[in-house]
DNA sequence: ACAAAAATTAATCATTTGATTAAAATATTT
DNA sequence: AAATATTTTAATCAAATGATTAATTTTTGT
């Protein structure tokens, strides 16, 4: 009997369907709340056929986290470092790309930003972000327009107007029927106002 | 042999460590991740008397959570609804009070949104909170300096810019030093900024 | 000081849970 | 078709965990 280092990528299916019930079971109920089980389950397998594929309910989680890491993470990275986009533009870009993205996945803020909070050690290491955002050509242009103020006060409010909506989302609008319209009238409204606050 | 009802008040002071274990390793870990053995071994008693006073985890999960959500929203309401303040006023002292208590509390927004999010329904109770904002003096101040604009929008703003920086710390600012000096000085410049924006 | 009540502890239970094993079923190769 | 490798399953394990019990210690009321 031999373990799949790489099972042969050919029928993907098991592997996707274990994949695919992990991302909704752990994102429903975080890491330590999720039972192997209810992944089993949900993928319709053997508990056993997930340890076989994955080797741990650990080493799934880790997946899962990085690819959701990864969405939350790679909107930002190409528009702050794209020198071709004006300091403007990449404030359009940044909010109008944030939004969608968001409205097609409400939960992957709070779902990363909780499991960081419960188990920071593990993710120190991906977490460059403020070395990134400090030498990016966003913060570059943001001190080059208003040298007095810390660069940082404007990207936390630009996202924390863009994310926090749906971070507080099940507090501020439990199960607000026209929340998705409201945050896509939102987008106009946050650059309108971001680009006031560096005019103030 | 009788259980505690109301165990007499008089040396209380058992409970308080047991309360005091409880809300540090429930506030670091998370309900799902925390071990009734971690708060009896953090308050220094026998795991059993933990179950003598408060018969079970969840029980004892119930009483901090709703001590920290109060602690969150009790700084909202009063300001909100105090007649007495002008829009201005409030804004000043929404962002002024609020700062506040989050730099002596960093992790409350974070855990109290994490603990609802893995468990939604048993909180929808507490969760009137649209409803009590929506008929606050705030917004009907809000609504009529900018009738043209949801209030919602520059609530939510406010406080994504006021609640948000705390909420992303362990990714946005995560071990930075002068974190609490520079929402120290985001006071002002969120007031500042919110007015520019209902000005916009 | 003594009896009753309350607080505290050690030991133990019953379940849950992540993981493994050994066998069976299915697919692949020759 | 036979042999081999891969995938899947049922059964089981060992550890962890929330909770209880029964006994012991401490406190309180008289």
């Amino acid at each position: 009997m031999s373990k799949p280092g790489q099972p042969k990528s050919k029928d993907t299916s098991t592997e996707e369907k274990i994949i695919g019930a992990a991302r909704k079971v752990f994102m429903q109920k975080g890491y330590a709340a999720t039972r192997t089980r209810d992944i089993a389950e949900e993928a319709g397998i053997n508990l056993a056929l997930l340890n076989y594929y994955f080797r741990s309910k650990e080493k799934l989680f880790e997946q899962i986290m990085l690819e959701k890491f990864r969405q939350l993470f790679s909107v930002i990275f190409p528009i702050v470092n794209d020198d071709a986009l004006t300091l403007d533009e990449k404030i359009e870009t940044l909010v109008e790309n944030y939004i969608s993205l968001l409205i097609e996945n409400p939960e992957l803020p709070l779902f990363v930003l909780s499991e960081i909070r419960v188990n920071p050690e593990r993710f120190k290491v991906t977490l460059q972000i403020p070395d990134l955002l400090r030498n990016s050509s966003l913060v570059r242009q943001m001190r080059e327009k208003r040298p007095n103020v810390e660069p940082v006060h404007f990207i936390t409010s630009l996202l924390g107007m863009t994310l926090f909506p749906f971070v507080a989302k099940p507090v501020l609008f439990s199960d607000h029927p026209g929340f998705n319209s409201l945050m896509e009238e939102r987008k106009t409204l946050i650059v309108k106002w971001v680009k006031a606050m560096m005019q103030a």
